[in-house]
Formats: structure tokens, sequence, C-alpha cells
DNA sequence: TTGTGACTCTTAGTCCGTA
DNA sequence: TTACGGACTAAGAGTCACA
């Protein structure tokens, strides 16, 4: 379970850090991956386990692939 | 919908290839990321949209990082 | 050895609000 | 602008028997 909220701090810590980069809001940011604004904020503090297809949807909307995207 | 069956089956077919190529077969390539063959099954068919701490478990499994296991 | 359908239970994900 | 909550629906997690 340590290891579980391991990855999904590292991820969502990943995806506040690009998002900011690239100046969105959280809100801002979920509208153009298609998600909802709470949901985004969830995935950045680690809560969420983020599926596949959304994770493809937030490496769309950073404009990088997958790979580069899991660089944590 | 077709896009999200689209990186659903990259992905499925970017783990068989890797399983195979470990000289794995599915069940015990389950067994190795602590998960059921036949969700294993499901994800390398992609019919399931495989979430992240269950991603980490395969790219742990397979010995390589999340951005190698990314390279579809 | 793998595909598949059916199933339960849990969580992904949305929408509404408040601080 | 973000965190966080409740209530809700859709879908993922996880397992089994059978082909």
């Amino acid at each position: 379970m340590d290891q579980q909220a391991d990855i999904r701090k590292k991820f969502g810590n990943r995806i506040r850090t690009l998002r900011t980069e690239k100046g969105f809001s959280q809100e801002a940011f979920a509208d153009e991956c298609g998600l909802d604004r709470s949901y985004m904020g969830g995935v950045e503090r680690g809560q969420r386990n983020i599926a596949l297809v959304n994770i493809e949807k937030i490496s769309q909307a950073l404009g990088m692939s997958l790979s580069e995207l899991f660089i944590l």
C-alpha cells in the first residue's frame, strides 16, 4: 500500500510540475484534458489511481509522449 | 472511443512483446506481477484500461522503468 | 497455454458545493 | 487558485469456470 501511494504521489508531482511550467491553472488544465477539476486535483495530490486512457489524455494536453511523461 | 481502444491496444501489445521476449507464459508473468492470469490476458488484448498502480507492478516485473515501458 | 463471459466489490471519475 | 467534502454513476480490480 505504501508503494502504491508512492507511485501515485510521484506521478502527481510530475503532473503538477509540468502543468505549472506551462502556466496552467488546475481547472484550465483539467479542461484541456477533458477531465474534472476536482479529479485532477486528486491526481496531483496522489490520492487517485488514474487509468491508462486518462494518462494519455494528460500526455497529449502536455504535448509530450508517455515515455517523456513518465520520467518521474 | 477509438483513441481509447488504441492506447489500450498499443500498451497491451507492448506488454505481450516484452513478456514473450522474457520467455514468460501469461500465467507465470501474472504471478510475477501479483495479478490474475485472466486479468493480464485482458490487458494484453487491450480490453482493460489498466490503472497506474498495476502498470507499475508490470514495469517492476519486467525490470524496467515506466519511461522505458512506455516506448510504444 | 490463452481467450472469454460473467460476476462482485471497489474505485475511477463527475458534479455540486464550501473554505 | 486550490483543497476538500458529499453524493452520485460508470468503470476498473480481481476472480472463476469453461472452452
